[in-house]
DNA sequence: CCAGGATTTGAATCGCCAGTCAACTTAGCC
DNA sequence: GGCTAAGTTGACTGGCGATTCAAATCCTGG
């Protein structure tokens, strides 16, 4: 039973991550049931008898990448020292092609499907409050962290903040992300870290060594 | 001749405010031909007859209901005396639902439209560029006009700022059309002019009359 | 080794919709 | 009043792609 339960979990698994990519890649309008079953080297009847629907799939693999790509990240924030540490990595990681190292998955053109989407399907609008709500969250808990080492001043409320830093964001990354001939990726991390400490009320050291 | 041209012209942008509606209210994946021909009172093969394809109305569409929206906009720039005004009136504009009295066309959903489609269709790509370059462009002419005035400081490079703020407005607006539970449309105005007042480098008067 | 359930396949079904087209209507013009 | 060209219709075609399904195949416990 665990087998067949793990069996199962396994090709569900193996199943989204083709979708994501595969949405990714070729958009979700653009997304047939056969490229994701090709992508899994499987039949197309397969997919269907793991997903009730296309349209489930889609909505699951949409969260279920975001999901993986949180995982990561909240892991690697738990293991640093310092919130501007933490800050730092964070929009490092928020750089639509910054960092080829990390397998990109580009999270950001999946978010703006996710955005599309959420317009007119709730089961997808109620997905992205969530998912939402844990990224501002997620820059809610450095800056609440940077209070508590005294590396930021009190202020604004912390979910306040999380909220006006991750809009910005947003905004940056899809001019980036649109691959616009005069917003290149380093100029984004640099006009984020400023618009960051401005708002959070911190001091801007120059430049990195 | 001249009767026939502007016949033609008026069915031509009868059919693109047609579609632009049906984008704004199914979405660009749920648009079908038919639907653009009941709002017009039409035939769906007449759709055909002034458009060459599906794809060509829609990007059409798309970039007509921006342009629609920046004559009216621009309009409105060259009557006001003062940068201040200008920038409240942009910001005011730009919420999602903030002006009900606005023939609401919900300019931000059809930008999302636009992003998703410029991510692969080359020829929409150009296109948001340049929408987006003339609207970061309005800013920067509004902080370059605020200097001459003496309204604003002078600073950063206008265009610079234009990017900045254009951004941070882009992404709170995509907050607030998502219909977040916790971000409001007048917040997001308060916050529109908190973000431009410190990159600009004005002092915000506490609160208007 | 076998029965029986879980997987997997790929062919068949079914509905949908962009685009085509031949026929019809209208409007202006001689 | 015909004549022509533009404008309009709506039935038709063709292909595509989600789902279904009956038939293989694979596993697993007994």
């Amino acid at each position: 039973m665990a087998s067949k339960t793990r069996q199962q979990k396994d090709r569900h698994q193996e199943i989204l991550e083709a979708a994501a990519r595969v949405i990714t890649e070729r958009g979700l309008a653009e997304t047939r049931i056969s490229d994701i079953a090709d992508r899994c080297g499987v039949s197309p009847g397969l997919i269907l008898y793991y997903f009730e629907s296309k349209d489930r799939l889609l909505v699951e693999a949409l969260t279920f990448a975001n999901d993986q790509f949180y995982l990561r990240f909240s892991r690697e924030m738990r293991r640093m020292k310092t919130a501007r540490e933490q800050l730092d990595r964070l929009i490092e990681l928020s750089v639509p092609g910054l960092l080829p190292e990390y397998e990109r998955l580009d999270e950001w053109a999946l978010w703006i499907e996710i955005w599309v989407r959420a317009l007119r399907d709730p089961m997808m609008a109620k997905e992205r409050e969530v998912l939402d709500r844990r990224w501002r969250q997620s820059i809610a808990d450095i800056i609440r962290f940077g209070r508590e080492t005294g590396e930021f001043p009190a202020g604004w409320d912390a979910e306040e903040l999380g909220l006006q830093i991750g809009a910005t964001i947003d905004g940056l990354a899809i001019q980036v992300l649109m691959n616009d001939t005069v917003f290149s990726p380093t100029r984004m991390q640099r006009v984020s870290l400023e618009v960051a400490s401005r708002l959070i009320g911190f001091e801007l050291e120059p430049a990195e060594a």
